[in-house]
DNA sequence: TTAATTGCAAAAACTTTGCAATCGG
DNA sequence: CCGATTGCAAAGTTTTTGCAATTAA
């Protein structure tokens, strides 16, 4: 919702003027796209999406300083690595999450288990660890990649 | 434990035969490089850490080359992925676990938590995904750190 | 013999950086 | 005005690849 990008560009002001930075117009626009390219990307994906829609938003070099910027602010966080991919999330109004990642196709299914987040705090105070965030990956095979596979030895 | 070393290469033998592959001398040392080098690295860590050993085991093509195809076979893990560094795992005699990754000293701390594993499968049943495997990385401040924190507020 | 493997150097893919010009506060 | 930011091109990292020579089966 339109509100929620509102309030993340308030704080992000707030969070660039609190280390003596600047708000610049092409920072809040890549913001922009950002928003609009969909919750997962990979930055060279993003670098040539905002090319293509319009050159004059920011240079490469921009785009990924900006993306670090995100991540050290916190509007964006790696989800997924795997093999030399990675892959970003924009977490603007979303809950904590983790993902199924289809080997075969790429889908990124999501989805959240409040009891493991509680395990894992579990075994954070075990070790007497301060989790700070945490990534859960699990790489398969989704359930369409399974009937496609079923159909192809029908066929 | 040696014979554990033992039966891995014995399988890793049939598992290239299986596949039309070749026995190399240069693929067996290094895993036995790999095994001493100790349970987590970076590829261009056990790189170096070959080369200054011994000149003669392998190239950087085929360490990257053969590392690949060990993680194919299944005896090694990408464990960690952050920012980008790369940490794989030889997981000869290790159960599966999962790792604490402190980002102040890079400390790595490996637990196995049964209760986390019976919840992701229960998650796969519900999406329908079959599973071939996943990594759980936890990432923040380890309990030394902390400490050392602490000293230097009072020092 | 012949197909897989190796080493090398080159290329590829991704990300960071130095610097001069520009812009925000 | 001053210091932060930008764009560019160059350089840095990490990983892959084409190819000729070599090696295992």
């Amino acid at each position: 919702m339109q509100g929620e990008l509102e309030n993340l560009k308030r704080d992000f002001e707030r969070f660039l003027k609190s280390r003596g930075g600047k708000i610049t117009k092409g920072r809040f626009e890549i913001i922009d796209m950002i928003a609009n390219y969909g919750a997962h990307f990979e930055i060279e994906d993003l670098v040539r999406w905002i090319s293509s829609q319009n050159k004059n938003v920011a240079s490469r070099s921009t785009i990924y300083r900006t993306v670090r910027l995100l991540q050290e602010f916190g509007a964006i966080r790696e989800v997924i690595k795997l093999n030399n991919r990675t892959i970003y999330e924009f977490v603007v109004g979303k809950q904590h999450h983790e993902h199924l990642i289809c080997v075969e196709c790429g889908k990124i299914i999501e989805f959240n288990k409040e009891e493991i987040e509680q395990l894992q705090e579990k075994v954070c105070e075990e070790y007497d660890f301060t989790p700070i965030n945490h990534r859960l990956e699990i790489f398969g095979i989704c359930s369409d990649c399974k009937e496609k596979r079923r159909e192809n030895r029908v066929g």
